[in-house]
RNA sequence: GGGUAGGUUGAGCAGGUGGUGAGCUCCGCUGACUGUAGAUCAGCCGUCUUCGACUGUGGGGGUUCGAUUCCCUCCCUGCCCA
């Protein structure tokens, strides 16, 4: 192939959901797809084989906290993220520009960069443009992402679409400064919640030859119906535009379907493993919190539909016990199950593309999941 | 037997030397978490008809307008002496 990728789609005709294979040098992505997080070189208490038997097919890292420690200048010497990690699958690297809106109280934003606190001792770090993408080709991610500014969508518009501006010419400044023939890089599409703003931005980023076009600033807060809207606005923007399409940060098992619909090739989220350390697990009946009282003399497995080394081996009185004792293992257990869930979940919501059983798999999952904080993406 | 220090909501404590003790930390109960400063955070945690009210400082009695506080007595616990 000629460039760092090689995404093949089609649609489905439900909707603008499409099924894709997407290629990349360690590897090739069934789409739509979830991206565990990983943002330290590790998925929070899971090892690479306990991320492949949960079926992970791409992780995604991230250059703020990487660049920081252990230093992505180290990470180079030691052979690159692949190795240090020992994931030989697809990493995807996030710039950082979450980090300018997550630790917005530790920055200062001005038009060439942003200047951080560094979370870890309060030295100064400076990110630019320029300089996410030198960490993220030192890391040897396969996919990189522009570095963007996100802000609250509450804010003014003016507000609002200055940030957005800013990361169009940002956008411009990060393709220019990329070197590495082997990396893709991808665009950020901004404008908060604003119809007009984002129909601009995403003209704005698809017009620059990215090798995929991702949506950012939503899940920050704003209304079910806001984010439909918002990716209803952008897939008429990009139109059949063919590269791979990204909704960072999201997200629930019923967003996905709303997503997917609106012609969402990739998800990553931190809610699959950071609710799971805080004993939320995501079954096939729905939501279980294993720190209630109730599971302390349940004997049946956590979820009698999941094949993962938690559900085949341990019962959810044990996993109850364990949150309570507050021992390492429960983390390990709850994550490595909501991860296996969620990758079975998106394999299985391709497989009723593939077989026209969409409408009735989202049925099926709302049924278990409404009413609950991970609600979906409204269909209306 | 004598002396001494104590007895506060499941546990551990704070406070209170006559004028509204429901305050803290655990434990416990529940909820939240969306490009990870998060194995975190929030609420509740005596009873009730819970935006409030009532009860509660080992038991009993006394003094007082009023006692957790002062007095008497009993019970219980730690330590010291016999």
């Amino acid at each position: 192939m000629a460039g760092p990728l090689s995404f093949s789609s089609r649609a489905t005709g439900i909707g603008r959901a499409r099924l894709g294979t997407l290629a990349t040098p360690h590897g090739t992505i069934d789409t739509p797809q979830f991206m565990p997080v990983g943002t330290q070189g590790t998925v929070k208490s899971l090892t690479p084989g306990d991320l492949r038997a949960a079926g992970t097919q791409v992780l995604l890292g991230n250059t703020y906290h990487l660049s920081l420690r252990p230093g992505h200048e180290r990470i180079a010497r030691l052979g690159g993220l692949h190795r240090f990690m020992a994931w030989d699958g697809p990493i995807l690297t996030d710039s950082g520009g979450f980090q300018v809106f997550s630790l917005a109280h530790l920055r200062r934003v001005d038009e060439d960069g942003v200047t951080f606190a560094s979370h870890l001792d309060g030295s100064p770090q400076r990110l630019t443009p320029e300089r996410a993408i030198e960490i993220q080709e030192a890391l040897g991610s396969d996919i990189a992402m522009a570095f963007d500014q996100l802000v609250d969508a509450t804010l003014p518009d003016a507000e609002v679409a200055d940030a957005m501006q800013r990361t169009h010419r940002w956008a411009a400044r990060c393709l220019a400064a990329r070197t590495r023939p082997d990396q893709a890089l991808f665009g950020i599409i901004q404008g908060g919640v604003d119809a007009t703003l984002r129909r601009q931005s995403a003209a704005a980023i698809a017009a620059l030859p990215f090798e995929g076009i991702a949506v950012g600033g939503l899940s920050v807060g704003e209304s079910k119906r806001q984010m439909a809207d918002t990716l209803d606005v952008v897939a008429e923007a990009l139109g059949d535009d063919p590269r791979p399409r990204y909704l960072m940060g999201v997200g629930s098992p019923l967003d996905f379907f709303g997503a997917v619909k609106r012609g969402i090739d990739l998800f990553d989220c931190v809610l699959p493993t950071r609710v799971a350390r805080n004993g939320q697990l995501w079954t096939s009946l729905g939501k279980l919190n294993l720190r209630n009282a109730r599971f302390l003399d349940d004997p049946d497995p956590l979820d009698p539909a999941c094949a993962c080394e938690t559900c085949r081996t341990f019962s959810r009185a044990y996993l109850a016990h364990l949150f309570r004792a507050e021992e390492l293992l429960a983390y390990r257990l709850a994550s490595l199950h909501n991860v296996t869930y969620t990758l079975d979940l998106m394999r299985r919501l391709r497989s009723s593309l593939v077989e026209g059983r969409f409408q009735a798999l989202h049925e099926a999952v709302a049924a278990h999941y409404a009413g609950t904080g991970t609600s979906a993406v409204s269909t209306g």
